[in-house]
DNA sequence: TATATAAACAAGCGATCGTTTGGTTAAAGT
DNA sequence: ACTTTAACCAAACGATCGCTTGTTTATATA
């Protein structure tokens, strides 16, 4: 061997460091990121507040790293949601419930999305704002494959829809209705160009 | 006159009230609450920090107060726009657009309402809570007027248009279509009772 | 077993937070 | 003219903030 490359395996690298962004998730979504203190993350995780920095350079790139993982779980789950599904009204409402479920039901890391501004992480905005914008571009795929009039229709359509999904977490309560009855409401108000 | 009751007429009373509630529905709605500090605020309306305690005894009250003003100004605007609107679906478009226009073209009042999250008030939660209910209920009435199938589509057209408005926010950009457009290119995509 | 290194501790840095206290000023009431 | 008082200044309080430094512990490799 030239030079050793089994460096990048990991061992047991950063054993805690799943924890640590697990918890930065829940504390971010539930307080907000600046009313979410280093102290308290490192109290929910078992650490003094210091050893955080053994896992990531600052508060902000925390912040980085649980809204990535968010991002890439709300992709990931409207990609398996539209998986098989071919009528595009059908994969629409089928992504839209994935986003919705992953929001309502899902973990913490989809909630920051959308409670945490990306102006909050001071120099990395760019990142998340970047973040969001792709997931928004695969969405506005979906409602390109919709027989629409025209592009303003196209537009109106996905952030009516957009909108709509990211408030529920304002208003919804885990007892009543499910993220699939909800979305199933929604589609159900709109005009689609079928007239049987 | 028995006792003095021209008390409450304040004839000089809080003179810079207003400016340092406008300065404070301003930084609310640009940074969010806890990242808006008092001594900023302070600088904002020429004033030394402490000062603030002579208008309001804490930050949460100033909060509670641009939060009142906020959607007492959104409930304004709706009424107006309402006033003298018959048919049930143009009342709920006026409305939807003057909530959107107080909320994208307005003062920064209205913009606290849909960008801080009650819980940040901490023992003033309730108020927060409550200031939004009594509008929410508003436009609850509106969408009760159409002739929907049942009670599910009316909430669920409620939380639909509610979500998309109060989520504008995002990704509105003053150069482009206003307020107006957009709520009815949004009106535009659901479908209504008529077929004629 | 000896060494290297990741992970965490222990302690505290300077800065900033919301807020308090006591004094000053100037205008309004009597 | 005297009193009152709202408005504000000046200065600082204790608490908490994100973060740094130096050291120790534990584990895996050699």
């Amino acid at each position: 061997m030239p030079r050793s490359e089994h460096r990048e395996r990991a061992p047991r690298q950063d054993s805690r460091r799943a924890a640590l962004l697990d918890a930065a998730a829940a504390l971010f979504a539930e307080r907000g990121f600046h009313a979410a203190s280093t102290r308290e993350l490192a109290a929910a995780v078992g650490m003094l507040p210091g050893s955080i920095y053994c896992h990531f350079p600052s508060k902000s790139d925390l912040l980085v790293a649980v809204y990535d993982e968010g991002v890439q779980r709300i992709e990931a789950a409207v990609e398996r949601a539209i998986d098989g599904v071919s009528d595009p009204w059908e994969r629409l409402e089928a992504a839209c419930a994935a986003h919705l479920e992953a929001l309502l039901d899902g973990g913490a890391y989809a909630r920051v999305v959308v409670r945490v501004q990306p102006e909050d992480a001071g120099d990395a905005v760019g990142a998340l704002v970047a973040l969001r914008d792709r997931y928004e571009k695969r969405l506005a795929d979906l409602v390109a494959a919709l027989d629409l009039p025209d592009a303003n229709a196209r537009r109106a359509l996905r952030l009516l829809l957009l909108g709509a999904l990211n408030w529920a977490p304002h208003w919804y309560r885990p007892g009543r209705d499910a993220p699939r009855t909800i979305v199933r409401r929604f589609m159900g108000l709109l005009a689609r160009g079928e007239t049987p």
